[in-house]
DNA sequence: GCGTAACCTTACGGGCGAGTAGGTATGCTC
DNA sequence: GAGCATACCTACTCGCCCGTAAGGTTACGC
């Protein structure tokens, strides 16, 4: 009528950020099955062909949030670690990163992220990307460990590198349940236990921070 | 015809077996939505309304699933970890016996229990499971650092719980995927991980397993 | 101002699979 | 060996939701 409001036509680019804004929401509530995609392009203020002209059919979409998502999570967590900095402190600044990019997109990552692990066709995409973390993390531990004069069995190295990382996937799970929680406080804790183990802990040694500018 | 074959006709209890072997089956090849009623029917050997009739509903039946798997594994845990005895050698008793389990149920229960994370209907069943485990650990914990004269929040527990949890988890994750490794392997290197922590690990400083009779 | 391309819609086809209606055979009790 | 309960089947209904056909409208170049 008067303001030609929001309804206006938009560029491709543009709707379809919002057309992933939408899946995500949709598909972290419903999981993937439960979503259909009348629900998905109605929230994006859009009608469901449109939905399909741009981004594909319903498998395609997931896999292109599941994408996107991914993407800014490593971009994310990779400029926060240098290489050339202490494994611990390597470690610390990643799980930051981490825990900070999962509380602040608590509803939209984390339960997608969950939803990919069960469906057959995304478990691939997924293993992809865990499988790169893994390597990431155990890249940092060997070498930390050559820098130690010692060496290790591949395996081992994988197996810890995949130990640590489903930690921490499951205290991101923890924190995606708790929104009171603290991002920060969970990736102390995370470190504390990563770093030290149960058996220093329980004899009272921590893993700190160190103090000064971040 | 000349000798009634297996077609007899069988007790309710037994078949009820047949059909929660069949089920565990399908649902872990295909994922709880693509896997259909009759597919589970014909591989228990009976038809769908059978099915039905003994074991109700799809979701009811995967929750019957959930259950029986659930609690075999629970009491394999149970049973192996005394509770009188010193953390670190409950912690290894308990991890020996999960991931025995799960060894011999490869496909069976990590793919299951893969597939109830996502689904709505059965996260809840699953994180009942799930607390229930956490709580063991968190008490485990808890007597340990009494026993040290220490205290710690009630959070700070709960929180290393999950994340010990969260790590075996995905290393359960990680057996199941690959037939060929260890249990008992997995086992100590899990143990090595949850009780030593990465920065000991990397000084060389390894949990081992008390020598002499199991 | 007119063609053309990009944006956007309403309205439908069609398959798949959960759940059921209604009926048949078999064993068990007395 | 009649009666009854329980085991078991074939063959359907029906709703949901993915994906599309066919057409309307706005912007933009020239």
């Amino acid at each position: 009528m008067s303001t030609p409001p929001t309804f206006k036509r938009l560029p491709r680019a543009v709707r379809e950020q919002q057309m992933l804004d939408a899946a995500v929401k949709v598909f972290s509530r419903r999981g993937f099955h439960a979503a259909s995609m009348d629900e998905i392009a109605e929230d994006a203020g859009i009608s469901k062909p449109m939905v399909y002209a741009y981004l594909g059919t319903k498998e395609e979409l997931f896999v292109a949030c599941l994408h996107r998502e991914g993407t800014r999570m490593t971009q994310a967590i990779a400029g926060a670690a240098a290489p050339d900095l202490p494994a611990d402190e390597r470690l610390w600044r990643g799980l930051r990163a981490f825990f900070g990019f999962v509380g602040a997109h608590r509803d939209g990552w984390a339960v997608l992220y969950r939803q990919a692990r069960g469906e057959q066709p995304f478990a691939g995409e997924l293993a992809g990307m865990r499988a790169r973390l893994v390597e990431v993390v155990a890249g940092m531990l060997d070498h930390a460990l050559r820098a130690e004069g010692r060496e290790v069995g591949e395996t081992d190295l994988e197996v810890v590198a995949y130990a640590l990382v489903g930690a921490t996937e499951s205290l991101a799970d923890w924190l995606a349940d708790h929104p009171e929680a603290d991002p920060e406080k969970t990736a102390t804790r995370m470190m504390n236990v990563a770093w030290m183990g149960a058996g220093q802990l329980i004899h009272g040694v921590t893993w700190q921070p160190r103090v000064g500018p971040s």
